[in-house]
DNA sequence: ATGAGCACATACCAAAAGGTATGTACTGGT
DNA sequence: ACCAGTACATACCTTTTGGTATGTGCTCAT
């Protein structure tokens, strides 16, 4: 499912390994700011997700251990997740970038899309 | 070629359009030491890349504004390519990701790799 | 009894990203 | 004459990533 490399060139890209992708820098953002959530919380929060993408990524950053995930084990389910200390770690060191991306949201939006013509 | 979305959730979003994919923060961290390279010398330093991605990569770098083109109209050819003061800017902003990264780059790379058996 | 919500799992498919191979136009070296 | 090196372009293919649809076992509300 997924692959990763052993060895990496510089610190970014083994950062990168652990929060790239389309959703895990969100899924992220969103613990970091409001602590716990449940599963259908974090759905409903991490707006366009799919159930498949939110657990499969959930899976990889417990693995990773980015996140925690709690089970309290009742009827209806109820699993609380959150970050971990070295997730927040983590989620520190992303926001500078964040915040230059955020200064910058309005040049890179307006930015050429295409590259070439088809 | 390049599909972008107008609209980002948050700056780190934002920022990964700009520098996301395999090879374009490796472009900049080598640009961001050492200054100006030709295409050869930037194919020589990022090892593993083609020409067909560093070509591509640069000239969505230069479109973004984080790289700029120099071509000296020499015969045989002689290009120089070099980071913007705003390329300067993002790679400052990834310094402390790149960092965190390197604090764990053994823990990175000694974490499970699989997901899922097969 | 029927549907909704919980927290997932799984199969299948589309899109995006990345890699390989080859070609171009020119020059300088052997 | 032939190969190497310059800086690319292009076609084709594989891998990776992400999305959709559907199912599961359980409980509560209507």
């Amino acid at each position: 499912m997924r692959k990763r490399k052993k060895v990496y060139s510089c610190g970014l890209e083994a950062a990168l390994a652990v929060i790239g992708g389309k959703w895990k820098f969100l899924i992220l953002w969103t613990l970091s700011n409001g602590g716990a959530r449940r599963f259908g919380e974090l759905r409903r929060a991490v707006t366009g997700i799919s159930e498949k993408m939110l657990i499969q990524e959930l899976k990889e950053l417990e693995l990773d251990g980015i996140v925690s995930r709690k089970d309290f084990k009742e009827v209806p389910p109820r699993v609380e997740y959150s970050i971990t200390p070295f997730g927040a770690e983590l989620a520190i060191a992303t926001r500078p970038l964040c915040e230059w991306g955020t200064r910058h949201i309005r040049r890179i939006g307006s930015l050429p899309t295409q590259i070439a013509a088809e």
